[in-house]
DNA sequence: CATCATAACTGATTGCAGTCAGAATCTTTT
DNA sequence: AAAAGATTCTGACTGCAATCAGTTATGATG
């Protein structure tokens, strides 16, 4: 192999290319159709590859959702992280964290709604999921420290809480009780409910 | 009509008559298989009636677990009611209504994972759905009874944090992380959580 | 009882996610 | 540079949930 024109492999670069159209495929049609509309055959068609392929790169249409939209929580989360830094109250920081992944996560409720649903029931086993994972994990982290600069919240139920505010934040967001509020209305109804939780 | 044979028609003891095969049929194949291991057909099949009335009394599979398991979550939540006016302190009472609940969720845990995915994503216009979310509701209003015993918990402040042991509840027993988890470490990961957020 | 109207039933059909056996392409070896 | 080996690609195919146009059973009417 030559040195001067590449260290990887044809073969790498293909593998490569065909992901990044099948991302960029994916993501446009759920954007413009939403998940429930758009077909693998299409995606396909869209990323110029067989039918066969699509699911060489992700096994299940789930899988595909997870990761076009994992970049995309994963940024909401690092807005939410700066915004918390610059807000004096706790309440009001953990609210920073929330409003920016539950504004990603309405921008197409249907879509929104599925990703939370792959992310509790899909396959653990998958790399997407996994990654999903991690991100609510991250967001977690995030919680838990705005949570421990209140003195009366002790080293350990930091952690327990912010997975409380987790747990509530991804019933809010997913209920279809929930499916007609705006953006501000499921912010206020997990404000509501992380206020009661926080210590008095 | 004849007074003396029947007072509803041959047509509603008909309806009523395909409606009992039915939740029969499933949930006898539910138990056995699984809900991901059975088609339609099969329940058609063994309920004695064509693949398409089998969608006549339930729109989706998805419905027809739903229509299986309601019965079955509210004997649990009776069970739990009865013994937590036995228990004494107020996590206790708390746990003695979600114990019978995890129970009965992991009595197949596929069904059960299933059934909470159905509930929180299913359709919301249908009959068996809205049945599900009013068996939530009362297991909410039973954990709020049980929280109103602790002086320092105020009317208000009660049903929200009964919403938060739900929600909670919920993702204990539906995240891909705890599929490995025993009933007992269930209960445990949801006891640990109630404690933190009871008042100190 | 015969006729009509309506509700309930049915299985052949549709549409789609996901599979798989073989073709095509790339890499390594001789 | 040819052959062998390994990986990636492909679209015809499968299996299943759900549909729908046509059929049948029930109830109402004269």
């Amino acid at each position: 192999m030559s040195v001067a024109s590449q260290s990887v492999g044809r073969r790498e670069r293909n593998k490569r290319a065909k992901l990044d159209r099948i991302v960029a495929a994916a993501s446009e049609l759920f954007a413009e159709h939403g998940v429930d509309e758009v077909t693998t055959q299409q995606i396909a068609d869209k990323a110029d590859i067989g039918t066969g392929t699509l699911f060489l790169y992700a096994k299940t249409k789930g899988e595909l959702l997870l990761l076009v939209q994992n970049a995309k929580y994963a940024e909401a989360l690092e807005q939410g992280r700066a915004d918390a830094e610059t807000v004096p109250g706790v309440l009001d920081a953990v609210l920073a964290i929330v409003r920016p992944i539950v504004e990603c996560n309405r921008t197409q409720i249907d879509n929104g709604r599925t990703y939370l649903r792959e992310m509790v029931f899909g396959d653990p086993e998958e790399p997407r999921h996994s990654a999903a994972l991690a991100i609510v994990a991250q967001t977690e982290e995030a919680i838990a420290a705005a949570l421990r600069r209140d003195e009366r919240v002790t080293e350990g139920d930091a952690a327990t809480l912010a997975h409380i505010v987790s747990a509530v934040m991804f019933l809010s967001m997913a209920t279809s009780v929930n499916i007609a509020l705006s953006v501000e209305e499921v912010v206020q109804d997990i404000r509501r409910q992380v206020d009661v939780l926080l210590p008095r």
